[in-house]
DNA sequence: CCCCTTGGTGTTCATTTGATCAACAAGAAG
DNA sequence: CTTCTTGTTGATCAAATGAACACCAAGGGG
């Protein structure tokens, strides 16, 4: 075998990144041999440098999961010297540019579906320092009434499941999701406004 | 072992439940031992039933897909007798009601995730054979304009994140889906007459 | 009551898989 | 050029896993 020398954080680095796209791809049930065969690797030196599998996984999960939230998305969202909908709309645009990405998305339904505790922890994140303040802005926009947590689940849901179609499920869906989460954000408001 | 004989096609279906539920669980890549177990059966009584862990694995998918979706549910979203509103809450009304389940869901997501063909199908035949005739309706009771595909699945999504919310994340969701939903509808109905 | 079909079990096999370890060799230091 | 550190490999182990098979016994037919 090709025997080249890295130094130790850069050949770690190169497992990381071959786990995470690896693990995407087929999910952490995937054998080490393969991951280690897609990161020109063997399978022994993983061990070398993760002391098992687990911890392998989860420094994908912290590689994947850490610093996709900006905080200053919720400083803008703020700013009501701006409209509404451009609030959404910018806040839902770099949203989605952060997670809607295969390893995030893929990776991320796998551990829901695997029950792992970092997912729970992290939508019940969404829900309570993200669409809550969104709502709160919604409704001082509004002016009368404020869109209640399953409302804004909505609206999440509609938008991250276009994610959902074309990470997960592999469906054909549109190059540039700007318009679409636009619309999504433009019938929501309306809806709310006018009716329900 | 307790060993008390039934007769194949109700040992089959024991064995089709528990794997149905198994699977659901934990993934396709559960150990048939564990499936054996749950299903209060030897291992290797698994392979006089089914050819190969393949073969179940199908089997479960078939049993889960057929017969979910019900041609009727069309012919009553196609009543103009009745308002548009009205039409498609019922419709997802029954909608969820077939597919909001554990086992459901969470198979659909396993399979979606590991690629399988038949989700894909599943997913065309939603986009092709009942958003499309949604749209029309909405279209025809609008009058002017007609939702297109990305708008009614974002509708769509809308309500199956509720879904996935509470069966793959796990995630506490309001007990009766009914007022969610039709909200859903009421605010795409009305952002969609209103504006986008 | 006996027999005999066949549903069911216990055991075993070949691979796969996570993990370990002694040995090798790349490449910096002298 | 030699030496020595240590990144990397090939071989190997034990457990897990899909599958096969000979044998056992439940329970209906005579």
């Amino acid at each position: 075998m090709a025997r080249r020398r890295l130094d130790p954080a850069t050949r770690r680095e190169k497992i990381l990144d071959a786990a995470v796209a690896y693990f995407a791809e087929v999910g952490f049930d995937g054998p080490t041999r393969d991951l280690a065969a897609r990161a020109g690797v063997t399978q022994a030196l993983l061990y070398r440098y993760f002391p098992s599998k687990q911890a392998l996984v989860e420094a994908v999960f912290e590689r994947v999961y850490l610093g996709r939230l900006d905080p200053r998305w919720l400083v803008e969202v703020r700013d009501r010297s701006l409209p509404i909908e451009t609030r959404l709309s910018r806040f839902y645009g770099a949203y989605t540019r952060a997670i809607f990405t295969y390893e995030w998305m893929r990776i991320f339904m796998w551990a829901g579906l695997s029950g792992d505790a970092l997912n729970r922890r992290y939508l019940e994140h969404v829900g309570d320092s993200l669409l809550a303040p969104l709502a709160e802005e919604i409704g001082a926009a509004d002016g009368r009434r404020r869109p209640g947590p399953e409302d804004m689940w909505n609206l999440h849901g509609s938008i991250v499941y276009l994610g959902i179609r074309r990470f997960i499920y592999r469906l054909p869906t549109p190059d540039d999701v700007g318009p679409v989460i636009e619309g999504a954000i433009g019938r929501f408001l309306a809806g709310f406004r006018h009716g329900a």
